[in-house]
Order: C-alpha cells, then sequence, then structure tokens
DNA sequence: GGCTAACATTTGTCTAGTTGTATAGTTGAT
DNA sequence: ATCAACTATACAACTAGACAAATGTTAGCC
C-alpha cells in the first residue's frame, strides 16, 4: 500500500495555507529552514514539496531571497459579461488562448436548439485551450452561427480573444443569458491539455450568449481545472 | 519441536543489549545493513527482530534517520496548576520546548468563547513542541488573548517555558479552569513531530487556564504520545 | 549622499547513508 | 504439496551534511 508520501502532505498543507489567505499573493514563505522544523521533516522533504508547488505555478523561488506566494486561484466572475481575457487581466495574469480545433459542420440537435436554428444549419466549431500565465486554466468549445458569422472562422484564427473575434464580424456587444455548471472527473484527453491529473475534479459549464437584440450567437461548453479557478457568481449586474 | 525463529532471538540480543546499558535510550541504533552484518542474516531478518520490538514500543523507527531506543513513559499530573517544567524536572528529567510557529491572528469562534473574546480579537498562537530529555514528548497550542499581554511573543520567543513567559508579561499565577482529555490517532504531522507512527495512539487535552483574577489567559490544545506519558488526574491538587 | 566591502541569510546542488516496500526465489519442516 | 522462514535484489522516500551561488543588510569610508 502506497500512503501518501510526506512531502505531498506538507505541500496540501501549504497550499492550503495560502487558500486560507496566511500567506497572500507576492508574500515570502518562511524559509525552507523554518517550515522544515515546523513540519519536523528535512530540509530536502520540505524542498520536494515546494518544487510540487513551483511546478503548479503556486510559488516561486528566487535564490537567496526566498520562495514567494505566485498566485492565488484565479476567481472567474460569471455575470452578464463573461470575458476570460479582460477578466485574467484585470487580477494582473497574462491571458492566452491556444485554438486546438476549428472546423465548420452541421450543427446537432442541442446546438441548433441552444442558438435557435434548426438541426443541420452549418455552425463553426471553437475548440481551444484558455491559458494564464502559461498555465492551462480551461478547455473551451464554442459553436457559432455560420450563416450569421461567415469570416469567424478566420477571425479566431488571428484574434487574441473570443470578444475581439466577434467584434471583427460585426458583434460589438453580447451578454450571456444563461449558465449551468456541473462538476466532473478529468478525462484522459482533459487532464493532458489541462495538465492536470486523470481523475482531478473540474468544473464544467454550459452557457448561451447572445448579441444586443437578444439573438443567440454563441453556445459555449468549458472545462475548467478545478483547483486552478474559483468560479463566483456577481451579485452585481 | 518448532525452533525458535532467527529473527526472535536477534529481537532478545537487542533487548538485552538495551536493557543491558549498551544503547542508552534515544540514541540511535546501527543501521539494519550493519546489524544483519553482524547478526550474520539477511537485512530482511533483522527488519523482523526491530518490527517484534517496535510493537512493543522498545524502539522506533524513522525513515532515512535510523532506529532509535523509545523512551520510557512520564507521569503527567493534571491538576490545579498544570506546569510542564515543572512536571518533569520533578521526576528528574530535562525538559525543553521547541517553538514550531508563533503568530497573531484573529480569534476562531471557539477561541473566542474559550478566553471570552469577541470573535475576530486579535489572539497570539503559539505552536510547539515540548521535549524530555530531547525526546518529544507533546504537541502543544496555547492561544492568548494578544491585547491583554501584546509582548508575550518575544517572551514566549526567549523564555523557556510558558509560565516563564507569562510571568515576564505579568501573570505571577495563572491556575487551570478546565481540562478535557480524549484520545486519538496521530495524523502524519503529528507523527513525524512526536517520533511515533502514523495511527499511533494520541491523548488530546484542551484547557483554559486563567490569572487569579478569573479571567482566562489561555487556551491550550495539546497532543501527548500516548505511550509516552500517562497522565494523571491527582486527588491532591 | 553614494559607494564599496564584509557579513548573514537563503536557495540550489551534490554526495552519501538509512529505512520502507515490493517482488521473486530458496530452503526445510510437517 | 504446502507453508513459514529466510535470502536476494531493486527502488522509493527520507535524512544528513556540506558547499556553492544569489540576495539582502549593515557598517564604514569618501
Amino acid at each position: 500500500m502506497a500512503r501518501t508520501p510526506v512531502w505531498k502532505s506538507i505541500a496540501i498543507a501549504l497550499t492550503d495555507d495560502i487558500a486560507q489567505g496566511r500567506y497572500e499573493t507576492g508574500a515570502k514563505l518562511p524559509p525552507e529552514a523554518q517550515l522544515s522544523a515546523r513540519f519536523g521533516v528535512n530540509r530536502h522533504t520540505v524542498r520536494r514539496a515546494l518544487a510540487e508547488m513551483a511546478e503548479q505555478g503556486l510559488v516561486h523561488a528566487r535564490r537567496g531571497a526566498g520562495v514567494f506566494v505566485a498566485a492565488k486561484p484565479a476567481d472567474y466572475p460569471i455575470g452578464k459579461r463573461v470575458r476570460f481575457h479582460q477578466n485574467l487581466a484585470r487580477e494582473g495574469r497574462t491571458p492566452a488562448k491556444q485554438v486546438l480545433m476549428l472546423e465548420t459542420r452541421a450543427a446537432s440537435v442541442r446546438e441548433a436548439e441552444a442558438l435557435g436554428l434548426a438541426p443541420g444549419d452549418p455552425v463553426h466549431v471553437y475548440d481551444g485551450l484558455s491559458l494564464a500565465d502559461g498555465q492551462p486554466v480551461a478547455l473551451a468549445q464554442a459553436i457559432f452561427p455560420a450563416e450569421r458569422l461567415p469570416d469567424l472562422c478566420d477571425a479566431l484564427r488571428e484574434e487574441a480573444s473570443i470578444t475581439a473575434a466577434l467584434k471583427v464580424c460585426g458583434v460589438a456587444d453580447y451578454t450571456r443569458l444563461e449558465t449551468r455548471i456541473t462538476a466532473k472527473l478529468a478525462t484522459a484527453t482533459q487532464a493532458l491539455h489541462l495538465r492536470i491529473s486523470e481523475g482531478a475534479p473540474i468544473l464544467r459549464t454550459t452557457s448561451i450568449s447572445a448579441d444586443t437584440d437578444g439573438t443567440p450567437v454563441e453556445f459555449g461548453r468549458t472545462w475548467f481545472a478545478g483547483d486552478r479557478v474559483t468560479l463566483t457568481v456577481g451579485g452585481e449586474d
């Protein structure tokens, strides 16, 4: 029976400390020597734990200076206007997206219903990976009505964000009509893309967004890495 | 006729060595490899002997460090005046304490209630390890009202005992109002500090102490290594 | 003030040693 | 044949200590 190694429980304890706000973002953790005393282990064991946390992008060490908290799990507000890039930029993190697949095909029954189309109508399908500070945060799939937005594929390829691509295609503004949230376990493929372990918790959201006229423009399915994001449903707007 | 197994005779030989004082309490036994050479057997056979001795509480192994002769249990009287250092000194053992963590933070509901404060009031939190003859005996957490004892943190760092630190801060005497005792199993971290194995029995006490005016000054939580201490509730006090 | 030198602190890396665990095989008695 | 005791080997997890490299701090000097 493989018990959980000590270093792992230390990593969990420290991660928890950070999540609890005991060490704030950018703050310096106690030196390794002090931590090893606190946990009653050798310094190397603490280092193993810190290495794990560094790999996950949670802390960052500077030789001679100390170990610093890199980032708390990103808050991801879900309201009327859900904008991945803007949400992250507001927290001082660098957003990026990576296109995994882009195609135009016939809409399924579910997709057609969500977008107010007839089944079989052409839709653009965007599969992408959303990153924060280079760390994968979410897998996103977005379905758009192809007849309404004929040039969207090229725009999605070139623009940095979906919002920007839609703007190029004439959708100046759009708001979210509905968001559904459930919890899942990561499949092998999802785990690979999000760089988490298979079976790790995942937040899955399904959303419908519409332009200012109320015409649906996007049907989205997003899988968030559960331990890197906290979805917040704001009281405002 | 079942001949006595080799491992059993090895256990007897080693037990005898300890009884003869060839290895003192707290001392490190030779590494398993060396012992297996000495007895001319495989390392696993020595391990079988050491496992038996560990089960009897005679020795305790720390991965990567070695096998150590366990300490004899100490009596620990709980009465009106509970003083770790004095208790042990009276038994002719050398007490010591080791600060694991020291911080000031807002009181939880439970802590505030015990100390007669409002939740969120500042408290000093002391996490420490209590040793007898260099052997860890108990993990102690003590919560003090910070507003009443502003300089306690420094005092705790410098003074040898909590009693001494409190005296420096103006608390000449204090008595125990209440002590609750339950049995738990050691968590991984506790086991590491107390140098016992994970899942070993632990005595947990929760206590409230007050000064001569009856004002609570300390809310304590202590975890004793179950096989190293015997709590005694004296008739006297 | 601004500069350098010296010192202490802290992380990075390396080597070596020790216990924990798993797997597979041998031996001998019943 | 079966089972317990023991051997053999390998690797993982953790300890221990030492030193190098980068950083932060302080004192002294111009």
